[in-house]
RNA sequence: CGGGACGUGGCGCAGCCUGGUAGCGCACCUGCAUGGGGCGCAGGUGGUCGCAGGUUCAAAUCCUGUCGUCCCGACCA
């Protein structure tokens, strides 16, 4: 490609929006501009290097027998309201309505119209193991995007969607995905992580979670400095908790007026956040409820939902509070109350705790569980925190920052269930297919690659996802030999297949170095004071290395970088 | 949804407090010059100051509303 005949329009400055690496440096390298608040134009440039992404991805569905299909993205309501999602799924899935008055969505994720699809097509076990997916455009109606391709309401997703037999059969295929992801991210030049985490409103039994380690992530993660335990912090089990040996003592009303918060309790009663108790009431399916935390914990609504194995959980509005608790926001606690308690694993070992007393501008303290109060569910419901041990081993947890690039559930028959999805077994039994979902995000993908390679003049793309491998340079057209030598080792690399950018504009070059440097193709080959004695430069934009070679070796150094790599 | 900030040429910003000629850098155009790190000189194009209303002799500037964008949090996943 000639530069001068190239659309990447490139900036010296970004806007002031961006706020991290790889949206500054994809909008200054042309790649990406912005339409409205998470909805992204592709460039050329931008486009070239997310069809990169896209086809490793291919590369390795392909290997382990995925097949590629293209799914619509507007999709039936109907469907939606068969398999429940339509109400649960809330503000995040836009809603439009035809001509017709008839209700639609765009898909967001398209578990739905491919369990539709395979229901009518698989008969028989003979017609599986099936393994689907595609790589489109997904839309959800993000509360906040930000940070540019990092999160957007407009996105590229590959999603891709297994249908087994039986469990064993899908656990098989969940192992064999779970690989053909690891070799996708390596072959991105990824530095990451997989972990157990969440599954949200996909569902499903469980998952892991593929993380870029970056500061820039919006997912903390946590791992063990000396096993293999690894998971994101929302599903992180904490299962180091002290008994305290103290005498119970009996229990005392304190005057604390106007303080309500930990904080302020703490300070006003000269105490550590670990002496006080949490008392926060929530709406359990419609019924009231009371969940005890430590002072110092936080509560983890996730952990909370699945142990009360509950449809909905919301916090109690103010109006509620104060019928339950007789008091004014911010003095709840569990001596007292008429409601079904649960509280945190930690809580079974503390004495002589503080806590609201149910009574505005009153704390109780020396409060004991048992004594004082019953607790119908004891559980794991708080986040971990550092200092934690590792629930696996008891060692010593690290907690980092990542990006949240894929992303693999075990479904099993949620879905097969909601949509009646079934086949005939080998006794001509009908059995629910059992499922498995895969994401990833592309373009997420693509900017976690570059937050990860990156320096303070520009990208640094590994050449596995490089738009272009080679960036041709010389120094001054109206030299006529350098004008003619680059032009001849335009034509004869491309003509041995190398993807090289051409820069033939009439600039300084000092434009064209910067330029290079922000778009961050990997080779450079420059021409310039060198030619005279028949010598071209050939620099490597992650290492700086540089070399003056003769003409006629340039070839078989090429051959050797991309033999050894451009580290 | 709560809190904060911003909206002035394509980009980055000043001007607003204290109302009175719309300004700077970059980019862009022309010419000259230059050719190893966003190079120099000279000249030039481009903005109803997000939008609507109000106050005023007069509004980028003050007031009200509205739209948009970004940040933090909540929510969602």
């Amino acid at each position: 490609m000639r530069f001068s005949k190239f659309f990447i329009p490139t900036l010296k400055e970004a806007p002031s929006e961006a706020e991290i690496t790889s949206h500054r440096l994809m909008l200054r390298a042309g790649m990406i501009r912005k339409l409205s608040s998470g909805i992204y134009s592709y460039l050329p440039l931008g486009l070239m290097a997310i069809r990169k992404v896209e086809n490793i991805i291919r590369e390795e569905m392909n290997r382990v027998g995925a097949q590629e299909v293209l799914l619509p993205l507007v999709q039936p309501a109907e469907l939606w309201k068969t398999s429940g999602r339509w109400h649960r799924y809330g503000k995040e899935l836009l809603r439009l309505k035809d001509r017709h008055n008839r209700e639609h969505c765009l898909g967001p994720t398209h578990e739905e119209v491919i369990t539709n699809l395979v229901r009518y097509e698989v008969r028989s076990y003979r017609d599986l193991p099936l393994n689907l997916y595609q790589i489109h455009t997904k839309f959800r109606d993000e509360i906040r995007p930000r940070f540019g391709l990092m999160r957007c309401r407009e996105f590229i997703m590959k999603d891709g969607y297994s249908f087994d037999i039986d469990d064993e059969a899908a656990e098989e295929t969940y192992k064999i995905m779970y690989e053909a992801y690891e070799r996708i991210f390596d072959r991105c030049g990824l530095v990451f992580r997989v972990v157990e985490a969440e599954t949200g409103t996909i569902g499903g039994s469980f998952s892991h979670e593929f993380m870029a380690v970056s500061d820039v992530g919006e997912d903390t993660i946590v791992y063990c400095k000396n096993c293999s335990y690894a998971a994101n912090i929302e599903r992180a089990e904490v299962k180091n908790y002290s008994i305290s040996e103290e005498k119970q003592r009996p229990i005392k009303e304190v005057y604390t007026p106007g303080y309500k918060t930990v904080e302020e309790v703490t300070s006003f009663l000269n105490v550590g956040p670990e002496r006080i108790v949490k008392t926060i009431l929530y709406l359990s399916d419609g019924k009231p409820l009371a969940a005890l935390v430590r002072g110092d914990h936080e509560i983890n609504e996730s952990k909370l939902l699945r142990l009360l194995g509950c449809e909905s959980l919301n916090l109690a509005p103010p109006d509620v509070i104060k019928e339950i608790t007789g008091a004014d926001v911010g003095f709840a606690g569990p001596v007292g109350i008429n409601i079904k308690i649960v509280a945190d694993n930690a809580i079974k070992g503390m004495r002589n705790f503080i806590s609201g007393a149910n009574r505005t501008d009153y704390h109780f303290m020396n409060i004991n569980p048992g004594r004082d109060f019953k607790v119908e569910i004891f559980g794991d419901i708080r986040f971990i925190k550092e200092g934690d041990l590792c629930p696996k081993c008891g060692g010593e947890l690290e907690f980092k920052r990542g990006i949240e690039v894929g992303h693999v559930f075990k479904l099993g028959t949620k879905y097969s269930k909601a949509l009646r999805a079934t086949y005939l077994d080998k006794r001509g039994k009908e059995q629910y297919i059992v499922m498995g979902c895969y994401g990833i995000g592309v373009g997420r993908t693509l900017a976690a690659i570059i937050e990860q390679n990156h320096d303070e003049h520009g990208i640094i793309f590994p050449l596995s996802v490089a738009p272009f491998s080679i960036y041709l340079l010389p120094i001054d057209l109206k030299d006529p030999e350098i004008l003619n030598t680059a032009e001849k080792i335009y034509k004869k690399l491309r003509e041995r297949g190398f993807d090289v950018l051409y820069d033939d504009r009439d600039v300084s070059p000092g434009i064209k170095f910067k330029d290079a440097d922000l778009i961050g193709i990997p080779i450079r080959i420059t021409l310039g004071r060198y030619l005279k004695e028949g010598k071209i430069e050939i620099r490597l934009r992650r290492s700086g290395e540089t070399r003056i070679i003769p003409l006629n070796e340039l070839e078989l150094t090429l051959e050797k970088i991309f033999k050894y790599g451009t580290h």
